[in-house]
DNA sequence: CAGGTAAGTTTTGTTTTGGAACTATGGCAA
DNA sequence: TTGCCATAGTTCCAAAACAAAACTTACCTG
């Protein structure tokens, strides 16, 4: 089974993971939430590969969940933001970051 | 970079998803919190391989979230079952499931 | 014309995944 | 004591996804 099919899935929880549940995309979101919008911002933060980003951010821009709008034309650049649906994700993201703040403490080289 | 070189990541986002930012792992632990245990419970209920889901259940357990605990011996058989750690990705799952209640309804077949 | 920036796309080789079959251990029962 | 069933995986192979790096397009600056 492929995990795109999880978008007809009885439980809501698959569903939403259809959109969101691989291992980059809501590092894009945390991103958005930070208040970056652009390609190599991403990049930079995040650590993904360009093709991976693109494919990512076309993906969230057809699920709703970001919108690409023009900042310049000549030459056309654009940025990624947040539409509503994609505000709505913060709980989520926030759910996640206290349970990693409380459960994945950083390793820190202690003592010698 | 390989998902897993987040677990050291400075955002704690980023660290959870070290080990839940898959495909399928998340719905490994909805599972559990609808009270299934065992394997083949999972593979019935999630549409995951065999192959995958023994490897989700080994990383689970080896991060704490889940522990393999024997309700039978001869012949020797299994329980996956939450640990406090795993109890408390609860509020994460719960955000998940009320963004997709509101975001991605089931299209069902309607009118003719 | 050379170099720089932004937003991707292409290429190549490695990993992960999906799907199906196979293994191991023991119960049960004919 | 052989055959069948159940649970909990492992193995094999082909297909898909991914990482890394180079390349492309469009324009601007000097």
């Amino acid at each position: 089974m492929k995990w795109t099919d999880l978008s007809e899935n009885w439980c809501p929880v698959a569903r939403t993971l259809s959109v969101v549940g691989d291992r980059w995309t809501l590092l894009i979101l945390r991103d958005c939430f930070l208040g970056l919008s652009r390609f190599d911002q991403f990049i930079e933060s995040s650590g993904m590969t360009r093709h991976i980003l693109a494919e990512r951010l076309r993906r969230l821009v057809e699920a709703g969940i970001l919108e690409r709008k023009a900042y310049s034309k000549a030459p056309v650049r654009y940025d990624y933001v947040l539409t509503e649906r994609g505000q709505e994700l913060a709980p989520a993201l926030m759910t996640l970051r206290d349970w990693g703040k409380k459960n994945m403490p950083v390793r820190r080289a202690t003592s010698g």
